[in-house]
DNA sequence: CGACCTTTGAAGAAG
DNA sequence: CTTCTTCAAAGGTCG
């Protein structure tokens, strides 16, 4: 995208030319189901399960990890100590971390999100919210464990509702076929890093801002993601790799293209119509169009 | 009832 | 290879 675009000409303006013997071309990342892949060099080996999440883009590490003005590929080594879960184990990063596009809500500025992170109501001094490790979300479906409770990913088609007692006298074999195909339950998509930070932080920005609409909320989040710090958001990166290589254990023949069509969605350019069309957003205003990325300008100056 | 809005990231599709 | 598109969650809104 533009944004993307954008910011990798700025990375390379900024960290190039890289170290010596650092920063060389970017191996490709093994596509899921090349088993063959050769690790990277310099990466330690992987087994299989792994395989997948090996570091994509190795880049040399600006002096301090945690200004955000400057924006890189993350990588392992701003993790020393994280990424060790497993023996032989990599954690996948993200391949660019994007700097935020201006908000299209007037967003109160008493939610703090574009001046004040932490959130002004936060104590004086008191520590961004640690994250906990939320294993409702791993492991209630693990095979074998005792308590039965399915994968959050399976739902059923509705989305929202058990599945109801097939009746069987009054359909014909085609008809009991193509219902039986759409009750299915969906394999929903593992969750993101940002996902899962939106799960954890959303009742919290809903009793700070006392909003309630998902839209607006989600900007909150969205600015927020991006106030914090390397170390803050590399847990939830793990916390998605971790998300991610369950659910290729859980269903490992799954691809997220099982679930594309699946939600009826309007052309693409209606999508961006929608935008700017007489449709108003979740604050009852309307939403201008996105503008241009910000200008590389650090947070704290925004 | 279900698409839309909005966010980031992962992954598939397309060029 | 790069770029574009879809879908994950959430809940109010609207056609």
């Amino acid at each position: 995208m533009y944004k993307d675009t954008v910011y990798s000409a700025f990375n390379l303006l900024m960290h190039y030319p890289p170290p010596s013997g650092a920063g060389q071309h970017p191996q490709p990342q093994p596509p899921l189901h090349n088993k063959a892949s050769q690790p990277a060099h310099g990466v330690p080996q992987l087994s299989p399960l792994y395989e997948h999440f090996s570091s994509p883009h190795p880049t040399p590490a600006p002096a301090d990890i945690n200004q955000k003005q400057v924006h890189r590929p993350l990588q392992t080594s701003d993790l020393s100590g994280f990424y060790s879960l497993t023996s032989g184990s990599m954690g996948q990063l993200p391949h660019t971390v994007s700097w935020p596009s201006p908000p299209l809500y007037p967003l109160s500025p008493s939610c703090g999100y574009r001046q004040h992170f932490p959130a002004p109501t936060a104590a004086p001094g008191a520590p961004y919210p640690r994250f906990t490790h939320p294993s409702l979300m791993l492991g209630s479906s693990v095979p074998g464990h005792p308590a039965a409770i399915p994968h959050p990913a399976i739902v059923p088609p509705s989305g929202k509702q058990e599945l109801q007692p097939y009746d069987r006298s009054l359909k014909t074999q085609a008809e009991s076929k193509a219902e039986k195909e759409a009750k299915k339950p969906t394999i929903k998509k593992p969750l993101n890093a940002f996902m899962l930070y939106m799960k954890e932080m959303r009742a919290k920005v809903i009793a700070e801002c006392t909003l309630k609409e998902s839209a607006a909320i989600n900007q909150i989040l969205g600015r927020r993601w991006h106030a914090l710090s390397r170390e803050e958001q590399a847990k939830y990166y793990e916390l998605a790799r971790k998300e991610r290589q369950l659910h290729m254990q859980l269903y490992p023949g799954w691809s997220a293209r099982d679930n594309y069509g699946k939600k009826k969605r309007r052309s693409r350019e209606k999508h961006q119509e929608s935008n700017t069309g007489g449709k108003r957003n979740a604050f009852g205003t309307y939403p201008e169009k996105a503008a241009a990325p910000a200008p590389f300008l650090p947070m704290t100056v925004l």
